[in-house]
DNA sequence: ATGATAATAGTAATAGTTACTATTACTATA
DNA sequence: TATAGTAATAGTAACTATTACTATTATCAT
C-alpha cells in the first residue's frame, strides 16, 4: 500500500470529524476543503484502506449509509431517528457476547457490532413542545 | 390496511422460508412460485407493511441486502461471510442491553439489534480442506 | 532518474430499494 | 349486489449508496 496524499487527505478528513461518525459523503465533504481535485471513489477508496487496516471501523446502519468511526477500541451505538446524531455505547456487558456467541453458533466472528436506533432526548424534547413533529 | 392477495402471498413465501432469514429477492422468488404476476416492489411492499405492524423484523447486515425474520421475539444473528448462512443469537446477557443503553445515552430505542459476521465451521472445514477459499 | 505498477479522477455501472402512474380490486354503504 | 371511493397493484423509472472501469498520474524501489 503506497502513501498518497488522496489517502492522507482521508485520514485526516476522517480525525477532523473525530466525534460525528460522518458518512462517506461527509469525509467528501471535508476532504473537498483539503483538495477540492479528490474524488468520491477515492474516498471510498480511502475508507476501505483505513477499515482494512484496522485503523477505522465501519458502523451498519438500518435504512441509511455506513458510517466510519477512527474511535477502534470495542463500543457501539444508538443513533436518533430523527436528527441522525450518533451516540457511543460503552458497556461492558457487550464484551462478554463474543466468546458466547462462538461457542453458541460456531461462528468464528469477524465483526460483532450493536446498533439501536430511537429518538434521543432533545428530540423527544422538541417534539413535546412542537419545535418538530418526529 | 386492506387485505390482499398479494399481501397473503407475502407472509406466506416469508412464513415458508421461515428459518431461512430470506432476503427480499428471496422471498419475491418463492411468492412468484405463487403467483408469477406478482412484482418486486409489491413484496418490499408488503414486507414493509409486515415490519411496520410488528410481524416480521428486518435485519440489517453489513455489505448485504436486508433481511426478513418472521420470528419476532427478540433474539439476534450472526451471518457467515462465505456461505451466507445465517444463524440465530438468542442470549439473555443481550436482554439486559435496552435499559442501560436507555440510561447512559438518553436515547429510547426502537430497535437494537446485534450482528456478527465471520466463518462458521463448516466454511472453516472447507477451507482447512481445500474445497473452498475463502 | 527511471521503470513498474499502485493509485487516481472522472464517470459508468451495479445493487438494493423506493417512487411514480395508470389500472385493478377491496370493502363500506345504499 | 351494484357502486363509489380509494388503497393496493403491476410495471417500470428513478434514486441512493457503493463499486467497477479506463485512461492517466504519481509513488517508490532500484
Amino acid at each position: 500500500m503506497r502513501n498518497s496524499r488522496q489517502k492522507f487527505i482521508v485520514a485526516k478528513a476522517l480525525s477532523e470529524l473525530y466525534t460525528e461518525h460522518p458518512t462517506a459523503a461527509e469525509v467528501y465533504d471535508k476532504a473537498r476543503q483539503m483538495d477540492p481535485r479528490i474524488s468520491l471513489a477515492t474516498v471510498y477508496r480511502g475508507l476501505k484502506s483505513l477499515v482494512d487496516a484496522g485503523e477505522v471501523k465501519k458502523v451498519t446502519v438500518p435504512d441509511a449509509a455506513d458510517r466510519f468511526d477512527p474511535q477502534t477500541h470495542e463500543h457501539h451505538h444508538v443513533s436518533c431517528v430523527n436528527c441522525q446524531k450518533f451516540f457511543d455505547v460503552d458497556i461492558a456487558l457487550v464484551k462478554k457476547l463474543r466468546g458466547k456467541i462462538t461457542s453458541d453458533t460456531g461462528v468464528a466472528l469477524d465483526s460483532l457490532q450493536l446498533i439501536g436506533t430511537g429518538h434521543c432526548q432533545q428530540c423527544i424534547k422538541n417534539k413535546k413542545e412542537g419545535i418538530c413533529r418526529s
